[in-house]
DNA sequence: ATGTGC
């Protein structure tokens, strides 16, 4: 969408990487709007609605401290994506565009034993094989056929019904987030059309900036950090899977938003954008989204799921070995489109609320000691993972305690576009990107090659500039740096 | 992101 005339909030500054757009903006802001951003990344946001849609944020009912755009923020459906915004659970609101349309897009690390040299000789078989079984484009279908009564187990369930089926290995659960099932999920509250969009598409990747890609590890910051998690030497190949809940998560926010958008009125609610359209907490109408919310995330969990073992499947058969034997481990999943109930200090006495945690586009990025992280890594914290788009790099990060401080136990969670998908198309012609890619040693499969130019390196923004001031604002530690060298798109 | 757009 272009805008003709695009407002630029006043910024004041609070530190290098620190802005604020005061309350005083507009008469409905509740809190002010942080930005962090370094003035390079905030330049850019200059140049499309993501400054504006921070500051509308802040005029949700029941906002604390302030709304959140983090560095690789960019416009999205309401809420920038790179949006954070916490609310009271009793007098706050849910808002699914604070959510997204790809409910639980996230993210999934896998490591192996495996180093660049054995992996080179059998690179393009391994990327053709991905390809075949787990196909990409939009609209594509899996290689699973579900009953309607396996759907609503998958969305009640998650991933326990995978490993039920055997798909994965029953340790997997404890690197996921949420443990692959989110307490509260309930399929009824998911609508047949949605499910009938669902149905055939677990075990595909998508379109856009969706992927799997294979990896090789090219800095370790930590190395302490880094054996923690398995990743043990530079040249370690890694798979990093970057997909969500396809058209039924779509489905599902398209639903909530009309329910949410037909009834504001009578809740008394006005906001600065119809894109807000949001339901108050203390309705059914929010409870139910959240229901169904958690269902799509259940949905994705078990896509990245259905994946790692077709994954592992086209492993066995290009090295003919065990994927165990491979050491083919989850290092961590995450989501990074998701609301999550939290307790969160709101303000500079130490008060702590229950509230309701969107993020779009960004990453939880809890500390050490949590139990919401799992056993093994309870010690160090969370795993972040920022997915390069492709031939560009991606991170693996760990959770600081200063996170909570800064953006409520949060990091980014991408690079972000710097070019539009139209402008893409039109100045990075596919065979060009493509050559260029294969020049630096990157094989690209992809289902149509309109998305080689929309996913150039070209057309999104510095990942390294991304990580480092996630870093240096106090969200999370750099661990490791990872270049891809095969590349499965849709 | 999306059986892709009022």
């Amino acid at each position: 969408m272009n805008y003709g005339l695009i407002m630029v909030p006043p910024l004041r500054k609070i530190s290098d990487y620190v802005w604020e757009i005061p309350k005083g903006y507009k008469p409905c802001m509740k809190v002010p709007a942080r930005i962090f951003a370094d003035e390079t990344l905030l330049e850019k946001m200059k140049t499309d609605m993501t400054l504006e849609q921070a500051a509308n944020v802040t005029c949700l009912p029941g906002i604390y401290k302030y709304s959140i755009a983090l560095p690789d923020a960019h416009q999205g459906y309401g809420f920038p994506v790179g949006g954070v915004a916490a609310m009271d659970i009793e007098q706050g609101v849910v808002s699914p565009g604070g959510i997204g349309y790809d409910i639980n897009c996230g993210v999934r690390l896998l490591r192996t034993n495996l180093t660049e040299k054995d992996v080179r000789p059998k690179l393009r078989e391994l990327v053709d094989t991905i390809f075949k079984l787990v196909p990409a484009g939009v609209g594509e279908t899996g290689l699973l056929r579900l009953s309607f009564g396996d759907l609503d187990k998958v969305l009640d369930d998650g991933v326990d019904w995978a490993l039920s089926k055997g798909y994965g290995w029953s340790d997997d659960k404890n690197f996921i987030e949420e443990f692959g099932h989110y307490e509260g999920a309930d399929s009824s509250k998911v609508s047949q059309r949605a499910k009938e969009r669902g149905k055939d598409e677990l075990g595909t990747t998508g379109s856009g900036n969706h992927f799997i890609e294979i990896q090789v590890v090219n800095k370790i910051f930590d190395a302490n950090l880094a054996k923690r998690l398995g990743i043990e030497q530079e040249g370690q190949v890694m798979v990093l899977i970057h997909t969500g809940s396809r058209g039924l998560g779509h489905q599902v926010a398209t639903d909530y938003i009309r329910v949410a958008e037909n009834k504001m009125k009578q809740w008394g609610l006005f906001l600065p954008d119809r894109e807000l359209a949001a339901m108050p907490l203390s309705t059914k109408e929010a409870q139910d989204y959240l229901a169904a919310m958690k269902a799509a995330a259940n949905y994705a969990w078990t896509n990245r799921q259905i994946i790692t073992h077709w994954v592992r499947e086209a492993f066995r058969r290009a090295f003919g070995k065990d994927p165990d034997k491979l050491g083919l481990e989850i290092v961590y999943d995450v989501a990074h489109n998701i609301a999550k109930i939290e307790d969160h200090v709101i303000d500079d006495e130490g008060h702590v609320r229950r509230v309701l945690v969107h993020r779009k586009g960004a990453t939880r990025s809890f500390p050490a000691g949590r139990l919401e992280i799992p056993p093994k890594y309870r010690d160090i914290g969370q795993p972040v993972l920022i997915p390069g788009s492709m031939g560009t790099a991606s991170y693996v990060l760990i959770g600081l305690p200063t996170s909570f401080q800064v953006t409520f136990g949060t990091a980014p969670h991408g690079a972000g576009r710097t070019l539009s998908r139209s402008a893409a198309v039109r100045m990075l012609p596919p065979n060009k990107v493509r050559s260029t890619l294969e020049s630096r040693g990157i094989i690209v499969r992809s289902a149509e090659s309109e998305i080689i130019s929309e996913e150039a390196p070209e057309a999104y923004k510095n990942v390294d500039k991304v990580a480092e001031i996630a870093e240096l604002t106090g969200m999370a530690k750099r661990v490791s740096r990872h270049t891809p060298i095969g590349v499965v798109k849709g």
